[in-house]
DNA sequence: CCGGATCCCTTTGGATACTG
DNA sequence: CAGTATCCAAAGGGATCCGG
């Protein structure tokens, strides 16, 4: 768990990699698109809305998150509990970036896709 | 393989995916980064400059880069054989956002690894 | 020299059950 | 409600050997 993939100081000679790894995973960046506008949303309304998160992955994500500084987690000292979630200002100006990434994923999908069909692999040695 | 992580559709539901899920990977950007000066490459320069990649990530992470349409791969007919890569226009409009989020990376780092630093784990409920 | 095939260990993440 | 703990299956990826 401390090493992230034992890896051999790649992590220090790329800031990048600290940063993107996160991207990696399957729902920060589902997590992100929900708390861009700018809304407060607690524990299970994100549930909610991610549909298909589970708890765990749901609890682990948001506190990578929030390790980063990315989010800010309030909990609430009631009874039943409630803790909710807000993108920080570091957090949106990073949003910013990956937005770039979306559109662009939007915009030329249908180019990526076309690539995709028409790719023939380049045939292993073996006929088959 | 035909399915990346048994997707129940969330590929077809976000285009996102299908291009996030390769900037996932430990390689994907390294390689863009390497080809992103416009120069062609062959596949021992790229492992050279990579340095601890192995050959099977490098031919792997190649081919999805192809198979995308952000990289053509041209194999010299001569023996012994050569092969090189280059990015196309694709890849470089790709790169493009892609290197927005290096930048930002770069110049917030210092931002994330301080909210890293003062990070107290909100304690499990077993005080130990 | 390029890169496919195989083996195998590591990491990721889903499902479920349980607690403050 | 908001998580945590445990168990388990699948994917990632390194090492190695091999063939064209």
């Amino acid at each position: 768990m401390a090493l992230h993939r034992q890896n051999s100081g790649l992590a220090e000679k790329c800031p990048i990699r600290g940063v993107l790894d996160r991207l990696g995973d399957r729902w920060t960046v589902l997590l992100l698109i929900e708390l861009s506008s700018g809304q407060t949303l607690r524990f299970t309304e994100l549930r909610r809305r991610v549909e298909d998160i589970s708890p765990r992955m749901l609890a682990q994500t948001l506190r990578h998150l929030e390790e980063d500084g990315l989010v800010v987690r309030h909990v609430h000292a009631t009874v039943p509990p409630r803790v909710d979630y807000t993108l920080t200002a570091l957090g949106h100006s990073f949003f910013e970036r990956v937005s770039g990434l979306i559109d662009w994923a939007d915009q030329h999908q249908h180019l990526v896709r076309a690539a995709r069909a028409a790719y023939v692999a380049p045939a292993a040695n073996a006929p088959m």
